[in-house]
DNA sequence: GTCTATAGCGGGATAGAC
DNA sequence: GTCTATCCCGCTATAGAC
């Protein structure tokens, strides 16, 4: 059960790290290959449509991450502040790395199906909303949850980009601890 | 004067906006020589090292932007809430088409000097000083005005990737209006 | 300064053996 | 299921004419 069929995972799997690095387009399915363990031709085997099958596929399994193990942290906080300083750094930490694992895809849009397409705008959708239902009992209603919930995935995805992708983490009053801080002084504020 | 030098411009250009499309990897200088009206070898006069010497050259101007011209917007509000409504909805334009036009640059920082690295920084920092300067005024002091800043530029870079990249323009609740009233509403109360 | 022509390499893909 | 061997194409880059 380890040898056969785990080939295809191996592909999925090496392939997200290399298209994380390198793009799609400048990942050529020969790297790929040898990241695998084996041949361009075996590709074929799991992947017949060739290098746009795995790249849909890819996107699929990048694109069906949860939330749900963040949940917890927040989970008995006492105000909207609190519960941000409890979420915020593991949520940044998970923004961030899935900023890295994603980025790529942005690029090939125009490759994907309505399936894939359909599996992105879920995700964003359900951290939107994960995160709406989270900070609702702070706030008066249901729309001001749903809001504020979107301003918090933007400002995470904001700080994930500028944060990774461009490498600003050395720099002044930028690092992770003072970013949440703020946040949570904001949200106190802003919930009262 | 508008024939002969100005190919070197056009290039730069055309290659900005190929790469914007389909990344740098997706790119090939016969798709930028054709867009130019050139030839691959005209290339060569102007960008003797290759390909990678576009590159470098449209990072470059890629990230020469400055926020000067949405300085004016909010020159005369009187409270931070009032800056954000005038400031938001352009900012949140040019943040997003910056996106566009920058977001091929991520998978090629490997490829970069430390000149273009800087010029990327300089940007980004440049970005968060001009917010920072403009609402000082509406805080107790620099340094929050700085912190502020730093989260007013990571929610409008984080609206830009999920608004124009991810296509998440249509959904409920998340069109532009909404959102800047939101922040102005949010930051009017942490002014306060 | 810009072209034509082409070298040389690496890309995606596939046929057929095992 | 996986490999070897190979095809054909498009890519980057360059030499030399004009």
């Amino acid at each position: 059960m380890r040898e056969s069929t785990e080939l295809k995972e191996t592909i999925l799997r090496e392939s997200q790290e290399l298209f994380a690095t390198h793009g799609y387009a400048g990942t050529s399915i020969k790297q790929i290959a040898g990241a695998s363990g084996c041949t361009t031709a075996a590709l074929y085997y799991y992947f017949p449509e060739g290098k746009t099958h795995i790249l849909r596929e890819a996107v699929r399994a990048t694109f069906s991450d949860k939330l749900t193990s963040l949940l917890q942290v927040g989970r008995d906080a006492a105000s909207l502040g609190e519960w941000m300083r409890a979420f915020g750094n593991a949520a940044l930490q998970t923004m961030r790395d899935l900023q890295r694992r994603s980025n790529w895809v942005d690029l090939e849009i125009h490759q994907l199906g309505a399936d894939e397409l359909a599996a992105i705008h879920q995700q964003v959708l359900g951290f939107q909303q994960t995160i709406a239902s989270e900070i609702v009992r702070f706030v008066k209603d249901e729309a001001t949850a749903s809001r504020l919930a979107w301003i918090i995935l933007c400002t995470f995805a904001g700080y994930g980009q500028i944060s990774h992708k461009r490498g600003m983490d050395g720099v002044a009053e930028f690092d992770m601890t003072a970013f949440v801080e703020t946040m949570a002084w904001m949200f106190e504020k802003a919930a009262s």
